[in-house]
DNA sequence: GGAAGAAGTGAAGCATCATTCAGAGCTTCC
DNA sequence: GGAAGCTCTGAATGATGCTTCACTTCTTCC
């Protein structure tokens, strides 16, 4: 007998999907990647563990998952701070802020996004979000150039060394990470990316 | 029967160490932490899988130990260059192109060692070596700020800067990998690095 | 030369997990 | 209410790859 899910249905495993996602991604913010095994997800979201195949073909489908979910939300808010009006030197200047200040603020979720070993699928996505990041700063920094603002140079390359800056900062904070060091951090860490760019220092 | 290793026998079975540990180095270069499995590596060095617990009580213990002896080397030659006589802006310079030169004449150990997927007793040593090059770039920037040719700033933020940027080049090397194109890349990465730190832009 | 002890071998042992599957429990539809 | 089909379960399966160990080969010493 032919038979159809109804929409209750439907929205009852779409939402299941996305608790698996959400709480897989919660599981690898804490414990990384490598410990994030199949029955630790599946644990924490309250499932079986031959249940995640009801919605994946695999672990690496739904690692992979959690990273695009994760890191679109980056590159998105990335992208609307530094495609803001104004002067380019100043959005770049909002744009390493945001990035970094919202890493620091999930420091287990971006160690994971941007550092931690994790499995060949998600290293490839891992690369291939990096050159979105790097992109959207490339951008930034190609507008500041044509607007007579920041010297000759090569975008991509300042672009990269932000990311990298960043994501070192990430792996191993500088200082106590309480509330007046991280706000210390970030304001050395704009400087330090306005400079690399070649900003002129503010009088 | 007590009976002493003669010299000779010593001297075999340092040899054979060092071969091990030589031809692992060249598979890990080549193929990766994670497929570097103990076989291949006896395989690469001519002896049987067990052979390797005759030098190493563990898999984890012969790839920290790969890791350091290459490690080590990179430190120590930046640490020469950046410690050598002269202007401190200069020796950031050439420690910087040094750094990054070496590290594109061998991309596969240098994304083995900066960046490639590893099992946590290399991630950990990684991140100590991590430190020891930012603490060499730091020491310069410090010595160039007290000499007032850099502005003031914190070292260790730029010095992590100038590790994470080269890392990303490395990673995914912007052009072709041809002669011409790595010494354009390197003249902009110099570039980057001295506009990072705040050094006064060429005449 | 031969006894004693060390190094080398490589196939078996073992641990770890991703993945499967046969059955239990629900949902749909008549 | 009940048949048909779907989801969920969790123990069994299977693959991978480090490590062990009984045995062989080589080295030392008398």
């Amino acid at each position: 007998m032919a038979y159809r899910k109804t929409p209750a249905e439907l929205r009852r495993l779409e939402t299941a999907r996305d608790h698996l996602v959400a709480r897989a991604t919660e599981v690898v913010a804490e414990v990384g990647w490598a410990q994030a095994s199949v029955t630790a997800v599946a644990d924490a979201a309250g499932i079986a563990a031959g249940s995640v195949y009801q919605h994946f073909p695999s672990k690496a489908a739904l690692a992979v998952e959690v990273f695009r979910r994760a890191s679109g939300h980056e590159v998105e808010v990335l992208g609307e701070v530094l495609r803001a009006e104004g002067d380019p030197v100043e959005r770049l200047a909002r744009g390493v802020e945001t990035f970094a200040r919202r890493a620091l603020e999930n420091r287990g979720l971006a160690y994971a996004l941007l550092a931690a070993p994790a499995e060949p699928a998600v290293g490839a996505e891992r690369l291939a979000y990096r050159l979105r990041y790097r992109a959207l700063f490339a951008e930034t920094v190609e507008q500041g150039m044509a607007a007579g603002l920041l010297p000759p140079q090569d975008g991509r390359i300042t672009a990269a060394a932000l990311t990298g800056a960043i994501g070192e900062v990430l792996v191993d904070p500088l200082g106590t990470p309480d509330e007046g060091s991280t706000e210390a951090l970030l304001v050395e860490l704009v400087a330090m990316a306005l400079r690399c760019a070649g900003a002129a220092p503010a009088p």
